[in-house]
DNA sequence: AAGCATTACGGCGTACGTAATGATT
DNA sequence: AATCATTACGTACGCCGTAATGCTT
């Protein structure tokens, strides 16, 4: 199956060139070499591919319509070898972005907007969903994941934004229960987790001036994994909830959620853009990577007033 | 060019096999040589062909790009074989016979015309003229020639048969002239050459019953090149003619015409079946020389008494 | 533990180059 | 003489197998 395929390769370009020196200055080897090729592919399937009387070479039938086979052949694998230089260098095909459909709304969307508009050849395949697939098996180029620590060692992770957790409630809630002033105080409340994942009623908070930590343990009647269920719940004052900032930023601006323990400060996490480690990167991902860079460092910071008092690198 | 041809076979298999150890049990190999493959191939293309996570492997984009175009080409590789086989084995496909017209006429079209029923696949392509054509840049594969000897180192020759030479005269030009008895009487007469080559005009003759040989050189006024035309001049007494006597055996059974000197034999010609000296021949071309050798066995022999005689074997 | 992929290492075979030969123009 | 194909021969690289390792189920 394998065998022959170096030999046929040769032949036909003998039979193009009309010639086996020919052929030996357009391979790079030498004529050698090239009747040598010929040769043993005319041992091995013991038939004569082409006459040769010196001068002239001639193809047999058996050549003839070996020929056409072999070209096609060639013409296959150039064409393979054509082809991966284009997905390697250029921005054309295919490229896939997991995230949950937040963050696809959100970011990607408009991160990638001009650049898609810019490169046709670019096939955009967003695939938003809650839990975080398989990038290997989901055939993902770079997933978009919220962590407050990368870990996988097989996943190649690129920080691109620090995102903020913030306790809010609602104004409501907040004026029918006692006033809410040290991280102790909210072991009277309930949490309402808007976020699937363990220790999520477990809060660690850190002052903001000084270096206080505080670890809470609240309570929980009601959990949803849907952002916008969890909104909803906080707003009929059922308790109080952990956010990402991005997620409550329009609630807060209108006053309809009102931040709890302000002088008080939850873990940063971090927006990864995650890939499958490899060697070399399509340069179309690397260059959708560059862009999902710029348009979160342009992006006006996702709370302000932490960041200048602390900084807020992702550990 | 020639660069990965096996490494893109293996990395087909591979796909098709979705593992590497099953990829190296189909091609024989071991997994190592199989990894090795894979590796080099990736990495001279500068590109991440699949996903390995130890128990699955999935495809890049580029690699399913690239699978296809290597599938493709070991189709074509596999066409080719096949077809090879097919052209060297079966009966299918040209065969290509050179021969004079006569020849081709007299012999050829009745002792293939069974066989060519019988084998459909066959496709006969029956290549006469007057000048023995190249048989390589001719693409022949059989040409059959008559010789004295066959000479050409080149060239493989069977022989298929002995063919006589006869010196003949219209009745009415030998009534008219003195008896011709003896080969030196022929000096007086001249000759009509039917046959272009050189020494047309020098006859050798040897004697049927003693072993005495005598050399003559004639003169002639008219040559030509074509058969009937030779016959025409010769029936209308222009002077006598050396024919192969098949090509006048009808003439002398009706008595248009009579042989000169019957108890003098002219050398014997030889019918050779002429082909390109290569390894292996294929099938059909052996098939078909077998059907010729066949049929001139089982032919009334080309003149009798001059057989039982003496034998015929060419020089 | 079993199956799979990767890697290092070492041996063998093959594909190549050199050089001499023969053929053709 | 020049160009081309073939052949013999020696070499070097490539391909492969063995064995050890790491990973996953």
């Amino acid at each position: 199956m394998l065998d022959h395929l170096r030999a046929m390769g040769v032949f036909a370009c003998v039979v193009e060139k009309s010639s086996f020196s020919g052929a030996a200055r357009d391979l790079g080897i030498t004529t050698s070499a090239v009747s040598q090729q010929i040769r043993s592919l005319e041992q091995d399937m013991d038939v004569t591919l082409l006459h040769r009387s010196t001068r002239k070479l001639s193809l047999t039938e058996a050549g003839q319509a070996f020929f056409q086979s072999c070209q096609e052949m060639l013409a296959a694998a150039e064409r393979g070898k054509v082809r991966i230089n284009e997905l390697r260098d250029d921005l054309v095909g295919d490229i896939r972005i997991s995230s949950s459909p937040e963050i696809a709304a959100q970011f990607i969307v408009p991160a990638l907007s001009n650049w898609l508009m810019t490169h046709r050849g670019i096939n955009l395949q967003l695939v938003a969903e809650q839990e975080n697939t398989d990038l290997i098996s989901g055939r993902i180029d770079i997933a978009l994941r919220m962590s407050l620590k990368h870990d996988d060692q097989h996943l190649e992770a690129v920080p691109l934004t620090t995102v903020d957790q913030i306790l809010v409630a609602s104004p409501r809630y907040l004026n029918q229960s006692t006033p809410i002033v040290r991280p102790e105080d909210l072991v009277h409340h309930e949490l309402i987790s808007s976020m699937v994942c363990t220790n999520a009623k477990k809060l660690v908070f850190q002052h903001n001036q000084r270096h206080e930590v505080v670890d809470t343990q609240m309570k929980s009647r009601v959990e949803t994994n849907d952002l916008r269920v969890a909104k909803s719940l906080t707003q009929l004052g059922h308790g109080l909830a952990r956010f990402f900032y991005l997620d409550v930023q329009k609630e807060l601006a209108k006053g309809e959620l009102l931040e709890v323990l302000p002088d008080w400060k939850l873990p940063s996490y971090t927006l990864y853009a995650v890939m499958p480690k490899q060697e070399q990167h399509s340069t179309k991902v690397l260059r959708c990577l560059d862009v999902l860079t710029q348009y979160f460092q342009q992006l006006p910071l996702l709370r302000t007033f932490t960041d200048v008092q602390f900084g807020q690198n992702a550990s």
